[in-house]
DNA sequence: AATGAATGAGGCTTCATTCAT
DNA sequence: GATGAATGAAGCCTCATTCAT
């Protein structure tokens, strides 16, 4: 059934790209990359399905700037909030609580980049910016093994199990399996440095 | 009306229903549920496409019975396992490394069941078989605990963390970011002791 | 889901074509050729699927042989009760009776008769057993016109009418629109005479 | 991942939603619901299969709005030229020359709607708007058996006789077995009168 | 710039038919 | 002769993408 109804400019709205980025954000978390309908998109965001062809040249250029948006944010968030002269045991608590904040401030955003880790779809510049983060805290735990405060293991493994442990509380809270309050993360937080700290 | 084009009964191969388990594993891991099309399963299974629906239902039907064949596999490997009477720290050890052991021998299998968690496509039985190992870990926590040997957060919370970091390892390991050898798997699950042991 | 379970010859069982075609024909009536799968004429015969293929070539075949075989048995059946010397009105009365019976004894087979007229999946043979009975009726109304006992309008277009009430009748009836009783039956063929007698 | 390859959208043409009702009519007639492909009518209504979608939900919406359509517009038609102070005769005989009209004029709608009486995927909105002509009828036969004009049978019963005798002559016509001129539809509507008439 | 009808490849699934047992 | 698993073409429908308005 089709109405010959109003096409053209519809009333002023400004971040039309912001909107497309929202509403496939919660799409693709919600029923993954190839689950997700452009037009299904396009409803969400309230524009016409053509329009996301104005801002992404395709689906997949619009899963791989959004990975690289909200990757690139993290990492600045991240980076700018550590503490560079203060001791590891200060540092890994700041960026602890940098993800816990980021993790609860964009639940969505965190819940896309980790569900979307090395998909197929991820063209080569958004697994570039894959790694720095991880990086990031690798070195980090390095320094504090020269340091004698960190287990002599191989850094790479610890950094993944804190990682991982991290994802897991989040992952859980996202669905509902967690509570988590203040106290909790605190909790976390130094059962992750237990995890990796000398004895 | 149909072509005449020879079609039929091909030469006699046995284990199809398990060939096509198998492939449809690799299919979904390596591309996701709606990222692989039965035509790709097929081929992998070197049968026909019509033969998966002598099978399986649907493909939600294929997904389904591959989640709950493998999380049954690894639920009841752990159980058996398990040392009853042992003391915590041991029965801790002992799951962990059947963990390992199963992550190491099945790592498509492994990855296919972390990656599917709480997909809108999995039913009502399929979630239902989800939860018992996490449960059971819960309860050793919990008994831990009692004994004051485990911190006393909530245990949700610790087995959470210990389940996240050993997928991340597992995770790091399958993607190539990790080799693993026996004392670098010991080492983690010591490390994973030290996250959750009260001090 | 497979089972090896019996195969060859099951337990005696004779009239395999017989059962088949009474399965097809209830098939095709209720939802048409093309709507009609070859598992579902088996199920409803309680055979095999392959089973259909030693008694006949094809789906087609099977058709045209359900559609011969009832149009043969219905002609013999009018032509056998047919009153060679009596008067135009008793062979008029005959033969309507004698449609009625059949069309009430074999309810599925007129249905079928009726709805496949002239359908793409008939073949030349089948469709030359079609005319019989109406190139018999029109030979009888003919006669009558040169009696002076019926209209003198063309012989078919009489046939037809009376042809095209009767089966107007006997589909109310099978679709539950029409109850027919003995006075309604004979009522109705004095109204089809009505209509083509001289007045 | 489609191909690159060219597609969106050509030249303008209007009319498409007509265009595919009036390709699936021809279709269905010829070859029936089940027999008929998607393919086939947009071949026919030279569009893409897919178009056919944004216009119709399913195969099963198409056939059903293409029933409910034509059964309205006849029902209209009859009842628009229905004279109601009329003497029942001439009532009869409006209704049989309006009836003749349109499946002269919309051989293949009459057809279709004659063709497609209760099937099994005709919805309940298509099943009502099945009865109109028909109550319409059987109410005018009604008020002239109460005049004693019309035999004292089954009004249901000399209706689906006078109904069934008009598309049986139809039928014929279409397939070309009945030459039909003005005088023959004449001639057939007294042969009905005829039939109900009382004597 | 925005729209959304149109396209047609491709996905899931069905089913007529074959043939090893 | 009977079976039914296997085949693969073809059916219905979805959806990424284009482009006239």
């Amino acid at each position: 059934m089709q109405t010959k109804a109003k096409r053209g400019r519809p009333p002023e709205r400004a971040d039309r790209k912001e909107s497309i980025l929202d509403a496939a954000l919660a799409c693709f978390v919600e029923r993954g990359f190839h689950g997700t309908a452009i037009p299904q998109i396009a409803e969400k965001a309230d524009i016409a399905a053509g329009t996301i062809y104005h801002y992404f040249d395709s689906k997949e250029a619009l899963v791989n700037a959004l990975y690289r948006g909200w990757k690139q944010t993290i990492a600045q968030r991240v980076f700018a909030a550590f503490p560079q002269g203060a001791p590891v045991r200060e540092q890994f608590r700041v960026m602890w609580h940098e993800m816990v904040a980021f993790a609860t401030a964009e639940p969505t955003a965190f819940a896309f980049i980790e569900l979307h880790n090395h998909a197929s779809y991820l063209d080569g510049p958004s697994l570039a910016v894959d790694r720095t983060i991880k990086d990031f805290a690798h070195a980090m735990i390095a320094r504090a093994q020269v340091e004698g405060v960190v287990k002599p293991l191989d850094a790479w493994l610890l950094m993944e199990l804190v990682f991982g442990a991290f994802v897991g509380m989040m992952r859980a809270h996202w669905e509902g399996r967690l509570q988590l309050d203040a106290a909790a993360i605190a909790g976390a937080e130094q059962a992750c440095w237990d995890a990796i700290a000398a004895r």
